[in-house]
RNA sequence: GGAGGGGUGGCUGAGCGGUUGAAAGCAGCAGACUUGAAAUCUGCCAUGGGGCUUGUCCUCAUCAGGAGUUCGAAUCUCCUCCCCUCCGCCA
């Protein structure tokens, strides 16, 4: 959510940010509507003033006359009623005037409240322009000794990749198919140690945030209300992403009637920021508190809506997979939140290098950065079994997101009502809304793919990188589904 | 699933038709005392919106949310949501 009055103030600041992420929102039309709303709004609370005015002199009045004419009679009891009901009829006119104007105001609210809520974060400045993920650009590219990038995998290597779905056949670490006799396409079955080697990638990144840097560990629904989607910035946008169970639509099949018994909808979370940003939704925070540093692990549900055809094989693009999320809320403070951003980006660098998997960072254009980010840089990794295929049919390898990091200002806490006092608790100190940022630690089973890829070995196995070992008894090479 | 009890400021908690935007306590802030701290005392301490004469200004809304009754609602009525307790069922 952007700040209505620094719209107001600054309508082209928004108009330009939303043209150059190329989002439609016709901000025209919310000063129209913010216009009459204010406009209406101060006739009514002019009223009103006068209303309570009346209200405040007349009524104790009232209260007293109505005690003095239970005791008196005749004349007297006459010309006291007559008196209440002069100043009773006192507000009618107001109200009357009050109760035309309201249904005006409250048609307007939710169109404008509607519109708002689609007006995109402008980028930051310094955000390339660019109209979606090809006019990225790359800003640092890593791999671990021995290994260049530049030339191929069996230049490196001295034999030709696998793919990773081959690796995951020939070693039995995954099942297409009965994945999706079970749940449809895009869905899959760990077996194995290929099960063994996700819950280790996801125990090795929580641990490394919650031990090496400080990030408290949290678990957080998965299933949530509408509220939280919204609050986090994911709906109205993503609304098509998002799996939705309609418990309202829910129908007790022995009842007469066919009225709903579930009490509300709710949504699964496509990634673990919706439940660690929805945590202090409508709380006031102390700044002493700041900043929160949380991580979670959580299964994140993806209808990948629209990618139809694309990546359909292997655990590239699925619909359910796990995630270690790290989120960062800290002060109203531009350089801190940059700060912070360059620090979370450091922390996946960290685990890829401990890894030795080959990636790159992408600061993401202005149209690649959705609503609620003022920046974004991407992660990739190396994947030797992805790309365009060569002379022999065979994928050259590149780059894929495995990672992705959000700079969001003020944007996601004003949606949650997000706050915190600064200087103290219960001070004379404003409130301010939080800034809050967001990375990827690492999700798996996409993890999976630079991980077998690039550690695999001229005998069909995969070497397991030294700081993943302790997390598979020790085990050093993956040979066959239970080694 | 059955039966009850509740949702009030950062927190605890009173109020149950008439200056109650809300007692009291805790926490916090400022000051006094003190070499400093603690203790003590004094004062200040909800949020959001609108207006212009931008002021130690005026004003509206908010006691879970919505609708209603009333001259007047935190207080009464209805609906929705949420939480808790007991029983039943259950991983």
């Amino acid at each position: 959510m952007i700040d209505l009055r620094l719209l107001r103030e600054n309508p082209g600041n928004y108009k330009a940010g939303a043209k150059a992420k190329n989002i439609p929102v016709d901000i025209d039309r919310i000063l129209a509507l913010d216009e009459d709303k204010r406009r209406l709004l101060t006739r009514i609370e002019h009223l009103r003033a006068e209303q309570n005015k009346i209200a405040k002199e007349s009524g104790p009045l009232i209260g007293k006359l109505s005690g003095s004419l239970k005791q008196a009679t005749g004349d007297e009891a006459t010309r006291i009623q007559r008196e209440l009901e002069e100043l009773k009829a006192r507000p009618a006119k107001l109200k009357a005037e009050i109760s035309e104007l309201e249904p005006q105001v409250a048609a307007l609210e939710p169109q404008l409240q509607s519109l708002l809520l689609q007006v995109p974060l402008p980028p930051d400045a310094d955000v390339p322009v660019g109209a979606g993920s090809e006019s990225n650009v790359e800003i640092k590219r890593w791999s671990p000794p021995g290994f260049q990038l530049s030339k191929s995998f069996e230049e490196n290597r001295g034999f030709k990749p696998k793919t990773h779905q081959e690796l995951v056949r020939d070693l039995k670490l995954a099942d297409f198919e009965r994945g999706v006799k079970l749940a449809g396409t895009r869905s899959y079955v760990l077996t194995g140690m290929g099960m063994r080697l996700h819950m280790a990638l996801l125990r090795y990144a929580t641990d490394f945030m919650t031990d090496r840097h400080g990030f408290t560990p949290i678990s957080v629904p998965v299933l949530v209300r509408e509220e939280a989607m919204i609050g986090t910035g994911f709906f109205p946008a993503g609304r098509e992403q998002a799996y939705h169970i309609a418990e309202t639509q829910r129908r007790n099949p022995d009842a007469a009637d066919d009225k709903g018994v579930g009490s509300h909808d709710l949504y699964l979370t496509g990634t673990g920021e919706v439940g660690l940003m929805g945590l202090h939704m409508n709380e006031i925070l102390d700044e002493a508190q700041l900043p929160l540093r949380y991580v979670t692990v959580s299964t994140c549900f993806r209808r990948e809506a629209g990618a139809a055809g694309k990546d359909t094989a292997g655990l590239y693009r699925i619909h359910q997979f796990d995630k270690v999320e790290q989120v960062v809320i800290c002060k109203a403070d531009e350089a801190e939140s940059r700060a912070w951003h360059k620090k979370m980006i450091g922390f996946v660098e960290e685990i890829l290098q401990s890894l030795e998997i080959p990636y790159r960072l992408l600061q993401c254009c202005t149209g690649d950065l959705g609503p609620k980010n003022a920046d974004m840089v991407d992660i990739e990794s190396w994947m030797p079994g992805r790309g365009q295929p060569d002379k022999d049919g065979r994928p050259q390898g590149d780059f894929g997101e495995t990672h992705s990091a959000s700079r969001l200002y003020d944007f996601q806490c004003r949606r949650l009502n997000m706050r915190y006092r600064a200087g103290a608790a219960g001070g004379k100190h404003e409130t301010v809304f939080c800034h809050s940022l967001n990375n990827t630690v690492l999700a798996s089973p996409r993890f999976l793919i630079p991980l077998l890829e690039n550690h695999q070995q001229q005998d069909g196995s995969v070497r397991i990188p030294a700081a993943l070992r302790p997390y598979l008894n020790g085990a050093e090479v993956v040979r066959s589904s239970v080694s």
